[in-house]
DNA sequence: GTGAAAGCGCTAACAT
DNA sequence: ATGTTAGCGCTTTCAC
């Protein structure tokens, strides 16, 4: 391994101080163009490559962004991510990854991780089964920024980037009403986490607004997998009367519902009509095409590192926005459509 | 923001030098039991945590892997990506990933990224239009060990770690000739990249193999995304006489072209055969359900990760094991299945 | 078994 | 506009 060429070298080489090769480098207004410009070329020349670590030991920042998510490898995160690694780059700040694999165990461990690798700011979409927020607080305390996103908690000190779940939900479900159905089953995950809770609660004023009952007999709560909608669907054959509608908390769960009840010779709408959640490429393939709430993961991943950045930056109050509410919209295919 | 605890402070409370508190807190066996554990105690309660900078610096190693991969939102690269990051992970190293969005440019910027960012190693899946490799030197240069995955380039100081591709090809191709067909299309990418080169040739050996004309005509080439299948869907209805079986060199371009097949009223696979590749959770919604070859995303991550860190940890001589070829299956199912 | 001290490469006061 | 200097926190010879 030849020697690393280090700012030093520059400096010697060029006759000038260290100091003012370090200020060239950085783009310092300071120092005289013409002495920047020689100071780039003989770095190019010799190979020069900074170190981030002596950089980092001085500066105390890593310009590294920890990222937990519960999976890497759903369309919706994979988006998050690839909108995050987009504008983190662009920024010049670099992503550490990690996944909790949905235990909320995991997910303490992989906090302690990113607390010991320094990183400048913390994103973070909660496991599924998660309690409490209390791991998280070495950074809490230290002041080091940390953004929920999609999967978020309360906490006054931390910003949420989201969708409005409920309002999705509700409008969802109030579509499924106006196609002209009154007895719609609702699919969804583990109530602890917002997403499910909130698309649970527009379900259910959606109901209570068309002046339909709402009965918890309609609620069946799963992992909200492919395999747990085929088992949803048992259970909604198994129904009497059959459900007209069927509201499910994702689409993967939407496409296993729907496998079986089209097995069993339910035809979708006409008999019983669905809307999943997600907009994930599946609900374009399945057949009839699946009704779905659009949820922007490519930009709410932008938009959660692009805040943190600012943030990080010196340019914004974040606690004094702590909620982000980012658009989406229903999509509504042949699943859902018995009218028009 | 509270001042960190090093090992100045641990030295200081506990009346030992700091050489004895790094020493035991690297477990070095040289230092005294007894003055480890009381170094332990101190620190976990000093609330300590070590400066990988301070360390990095003096070690010249990161404990840090560089990804590149052209997306991160396809199923086939996230789940690549979730099987290094709990490889990475459990071993101690950390994950630096970026997407080069297909483009060679964007590739090059990345490879100086990590670079500079002084990764231990790099794992790669090479852009659409990447033509030559030279943009890796520094890493070859130096030495720093450099792991191709999937889309491979050939380089006698890197390892590769790949699935037969040409003989998933063959295997797809010889299945549709079994099925009756004779006159088979085969959709493909840039065949610049060894992934759809090895497909091709597979197709193209399965047919001579079958004593099968092959053909260049049969031959369509695009970008393999959803909607470019759509399209070459719209070249095949145009042939004459029509193809009955077609091989696409990825699912999400096999399905668009059996959306437009069925729209044109052709019969899948009675009219025409289907088979794709990677088998994403398209191929089991798309009806009929797409035969296609398993590729082995999650694993490939896990081999990739361990190689290199095994090589890194000095146990493996890399060179001597230049290509680790991963099994792949055809999975079968009602868009190929005309017989039995 | 432990300590003293040098230095990894860089940045930021402060001085000029 | 540029130079001097003092560390950032850690590891690692070399002594003892």
């Amino acid at each position: 391994m030849e020697k690393e060429t280090t700012i030093y070298d520059i400096a010697k080489g060029l006759g000038v101080s260290p100091a003012t090769v370090s200020r060239a480098l950085n783009n310092s207004p300071v120092v005289n163009k013409e002495t920047r410009q020689k100071v780039f070329d003989t770095a190019t020349e010799m190979g020069y490559r900074s170190n981030m670590f002596a950089s980092n030991l001085r500066r105390k920042r890593t310009h590294t962004l920890g990222v937990i998510v519960p999976r890497l490898n759903s369309h919706f995160m994979s988006s998050v991510i690839a909108g995050m690694e987009k504008v983190a780059n662009e920024a010049g700040y670099n992503l550490l990854i990690s996944q909790s694999l949905e235990t909320a165990k995991k997910e303490a461990a992989n906090v302690m991780a990113m607390f010991n690798s320094r990183v400048d700011g913390l994103l973070v979409s909660l496991a599924y089964n998660t309690e409490d927020i209390s791991h998280f607080s070495p950074f809490i305390k230290k002041g080091i920024p940390l953004l929920f996103f999609d999967r978020v908690a309360e906490h006054p000190k931390c910003t949420s980037i989201v969708i409005d779940n409920m309002q999705a939900a509700h409008k969802a479900t109030s579509h499924l009403v106006a196609q002209g159905c009154t007895n719609i089953v609702h699919i969804t995950g583990n109530l602890k986490r917002n997403v499910y809770a909130d698309r649970l609660k527009g379900y259910k004023y959606a109901l209570i607004d068309n002046e339909l009952p709402f009965d918890d007999s309609f609620i069946i709560s799963n992992d909200l997998s492919e395999e747990a909608g085929m088992e949803a669907a048992g259970e909604i054959l198994k129904m009497n009367p059959l459900p007209d509608g069927v509201f499910v908390a994702n689409d993967a769960c939407a496409v296993g519902c729907m496998k079986i009840l089209k097995q069993a010779g339910i035809s979708i709408p006409k008999d019983i009509a669905i809307v999943g959640f997600n907009n994930d490429p599946v609900s374009r393939v399945i057949e009839p095409n699946l009704t779905t709430v659009n949820n922007p993961g490519h930009k709410m991943g932008e938009v959660a590192v692009r805040n943190l950045i600012i943030h990080l930056d010196g340019f914004s109050d974040i606690v004094a926005m702590n909620t982000i509410t980012l658009n989406s919209e229903l999509i509504i295919r042949e699943s859902s459509l018995r009218k028009g």
